[in-house]
DNA sequence: TATAATAGTGACATAACATGTCACTGTTAA
DNA sequence: TTAACAGTGACATGTTATGTCACTATTATA
């Protein structure tokens, strides 16, 4: 095997373990220690992050911030992921601002010329409107990683009205309107709860708690498997065409667009009772282009609204 | 210079040049023409698409799809690119769909044990739910590429009405409520125009036309330039605490958004009167939350809408 | 049509680099 | 005290990279 090939295979592999010896790693490659002392010293000069102990139980060490061997991306590539860093970043806080920055310092330096203009040119050319405030989210990535490894964590939660401390489970984080959100498990109210993340002041890893084997619920099915208890409503909605054309940028995983061959359609599905107030605004806001035919305690809660409207703009 | 420095920095090289000869590199790096040959063959193994031509005026090229030198990320900054290319394109239809598939590809096999465990569960750990409907937009990349190159095309843009063909130059693209729209010079209409990507059903680079100078006006500055000659209304909506809350998930650039300490706030800022029907409307939806002090004209449209409702709602 | 500019190959010597071996130093847990 | 580990330096040897040279082949253009 060449020297080269050896030392990327060799970055994945102590990438894998974790700890091994200088002797392991002389079987598995099948050359002399000697060889693998240069080898890791090399390894190093490139960075990946390599620490050694001797004596007995000792050996080397991967630390966190571990690197990948090295990959040739094609320009389109490079540009496909600085258009997506870009215009995602634009949209939303997201949690890996340093790496933005490391990932376009390291293209920087391998681009040159046209590509490099290109690249820069794409930040005035592509934006995103719907944009919320960036304000950053301070515990973003720790929401994240808690979701993919299953750890409990403590949190301080401020809503408008109070703080309170609990303790939590998430299941993941969604984004919705400019907002991120973790809809978790909490351990205070024994229930699944939806938390907005930028109200989240203070995440600790709680190992104290054992978590809940939350494994079968992800973000894509947690809907049908959370409201199995509640009060729901079946709704009905008629839509217009340019209703259903609007409502095409909407997608609520619990509401189903039906279109029909003439344009018009129809919104069918469940929604929670407590959701009522939200879809009477919601679809409210449609006007003429929506007509709630279902459930009468919906038409009940619209018809509530517009006499609200009716009194501020006295007519 | 190391054999392996010296192949990375022909990367760039040729990269830079596109056109070169191999007397022309051996001089640059200082070894003979046979290393050359040599180092040109290996980068054509490595996958640089380069093409040579014998005879006076010969040489090499470079053809498109340039590679760039191989570079390292650490797991971290994988891991934010994976993040971002699968949010986004849960987001919107994002140019880079075969791009996507070829970087995955590349990682997935630098990737190893736990980090790809890590980046297999972040799919089922993040979300956005504001998606619009996964409707794949066959010319956004084109039309990306028009506005950075500064290219006047054709189009063939199919509105709810009618079909037209228009020669356009774009001035970028930019993303809203789930839908992508090109602003563009209209050569037709002698004017700015905004076109929704999903409706522009071809796409042509013409080449007959002489690009107007745009370099000036990018999607950042577009609204203050373009709104010069339009008739406009000055606006000033109060907005109560959980108004100020709702407007800050929006974010249009003529629209400013005054926050007070007391948490309520109001907005200021100038529209175009074909907007008004829009405004209303958007205000409306806000219901109790929103209070329009200015213009006369939009608070008379609002009054319409609710007229509307009323009717509708049969009360 | 001759010429010059270009790519490309093969063979060989030599230079540079990579590897293995070995004898050694140093640290530390058990 | 011992064994398990990292680490170094020197040197011989094996492997790869490079340069040189003599060659072939193609093609635009003077």
């Amino acid at each position: 095997m060449s020297k080269a090939k050896r030392l990327n295979e060799m970055i994945m592999m102590v990438n894998r373990k974790r700890r091994f010896t200088v002797a392991e790693l002389a079987q598995e490659f099948q050359v002399s220690r000697r060889t693998i002392l240069r080898d890791l010293q090399e390894l190093s000069e490139m960075g990946v992050p390599l620490y050694s102990e001797v004596g007995p139980h000792g050996g080397y060490q991967v630390l966190k911030e571990r690197i990948l061997p090295p990959i040739a991306f094609s320009e389109d590539e490079a540009a496909a992921i600085f258009f997506v860093l870009h215009a995602l970043r634009q949209y939303i806080s997201v949690p890996f601002d340093a790496e933005y920055e490391s990932i376009k310092k390291k293209f920087y330096l391998n681009l040159t010329g046209s590509i490099r203009d290109t690249i820069d040119h794409m930040k005035d050319r592509v934006d995103f409107m719907t944009t919320a405030q960036q304000e950053v989210i301070p515990h973003l990535k720790e929401l994240l990683e808690a979701a993919i490894h299953q750890d409990v964590i403590t949190i301080q939660y401020e809503s408008k009205t109070k703080k309170s401390e609990r303790n939590i489970q998430p299941i993941g984080i969604y984004a919705q309107e400019g907002n991120w959100y973790c809809p978790s498990y909490c351990f205070v109210s024994q229930d699944y709860r939806v938390f907005r993340c930028d109200r989240i002041k203070r995440v600790e890893i709680n190992d104290k708690i054992e978590p809940i084997d939350l494994s079968h619920i992800h973000l894509k099915n947690r809907f049908s498997i959370l409201n199995e208890n509640k009060e729901t409503y079946d709704i009905h909605v008629e839509l217009t065409a340019r209703g259903v054309e609007r409502f095409k940028s909407v997608s609520w995983p619990v509401l189903v667009l039906n279109k029909r061959d003439d344009g018009t359609g129809y919104v069918s599905g469940t929604f929670t009772k407590q959701d009522t107030d939200f879809m009477a605004e919601f679809f409210l806001s449609y006007h003429k282009e929506a007509r709630i035919l279902k459930p009468e305690e919906l038409i009940q809660r619209t018809k509530e609204k517009v006499n609200e409207l009716l009194k501020q703009y006295e007519l």
